[in-house]
DNA sequence: CTTAGTGAGTTCCTTCACGAAACTCACGCT
DNA sequence: AGCGTGAGTTTCGTGAAGGAACTCACTAAG
């Protein structure tokens, strides 16, 4: 893991990217949502020393996100699993995916395509408000300190800064 | 920048994360989106060290996410600006912060609060089919190869693991 | 029985990225 | 002149990543 202690700062992007921040597990778990279960096959698919392997894997099941399944006794032989967490952290992956594609495919267009069970119709993810329904995006909210939010110097700091915003965006 | 090329895989996830696949830069970018505009703010809230602060800016400017812009002639000095590129970005980071809250706020609750303008609610992102706008998350969709997918062996792999997935899951 | 192959790691060595600290430069202000 | 601020750059030590080889526990075939 990196030097720096992400997992512990007030901010949710800070320790999701304590579990996720580098590239590969977010990879990982792209191949396992996609249907490869088994050490060796995402090996393959993602060319990663099997020694990196065991280390995310590890560190996916600890955090909750994978599960270990018992397909084989003897030896004893897992396919790893995504957990609710683990399917719910997809939802990132989806939001990934559409940025990708819009700002990074290219000519070439989306290496991959979404199709939605419910309507048939090929698509990707879109953001939306919770609440309203409609579409949601940087511009059109405002951002406030929660209730997790840390009280002391942090938090002076982010309190004029969420002021700074309102003058330089608007 | 890690050793290998994500930038070259045929995969927006693994293309978007060879940008931003380690923490200190969707951090940098979510500083940038709150308001935080100079070096040295920047470097204060997140405590990281001015060598890499200037790497990741560097990074950013370069990939099109943020722009500086001139605040100052003597001595030069910049804002950094998030792009509309960036600005999209942190739509990925708002799913980010949806997890994070879900499954990293423990008792404290979510350390950061989004309020729409629109509805004037407090609100989450939460992701939807761009085509039904019905909601949507990694069991509601199937994963088809894409226009801009590799051609030969990983399509193969992935083919392969297209068809695994419906067995394992359903 | 031996040998070969497979799956899932572990170990070792080299290289590279990160972090801390110090330094540098170009200002403006007193 | 000296000091403070903002934005870097440099140096050095530490730890993580990657490649390659090795290990172990099986099963299958000869």
């Amino acid at each position: 893991m990196q030097r720096t202690n992400f997992g512990e700062m007030a901010c949710s992007i800070a320790r999701t990217l304590d579990i996720a921040g580098e590239p590969w597990t977010p990879l990982i778990i792209r191949d396992v949502w996609v249907g490869m279960t088994r050490f060796d096959e995402i090996q393959r698919d993602l060319g990663i020393s099997r020694k990196v392997l065991t280390e995310r894997l590890t560190t996916l099941v600890d955090n909750g996100l994978l599960e270990r399944r018992l397909y084989s006794e003897r030896p004893p032989r897992h396919d790893y699993m995504l957990t609710e967490k683990g399917y719910e952290f997809c939802g990132v992956l989806m939001a990934i995916t559409a940025w990708g594609d819009r700002w990074t495919a290219g000519e070439a267009g989306p290496p991959v395509l979404l199709r939605h069970h419910s309507c048939g119709q090929t698509t990707h993810a879109e953001l939306r408000c919770a609440q309203c329904g409609e579409p949601i995006d940087a511009k059109s909210v405002d951002i406030l300190a929660g209730p997790g939010a840390k009280p002391v110097p942090s938090k002076e700091v982010y309190g004029s800064a969420v002021n700074r915003r309102r003058r330089v965006v608007t």
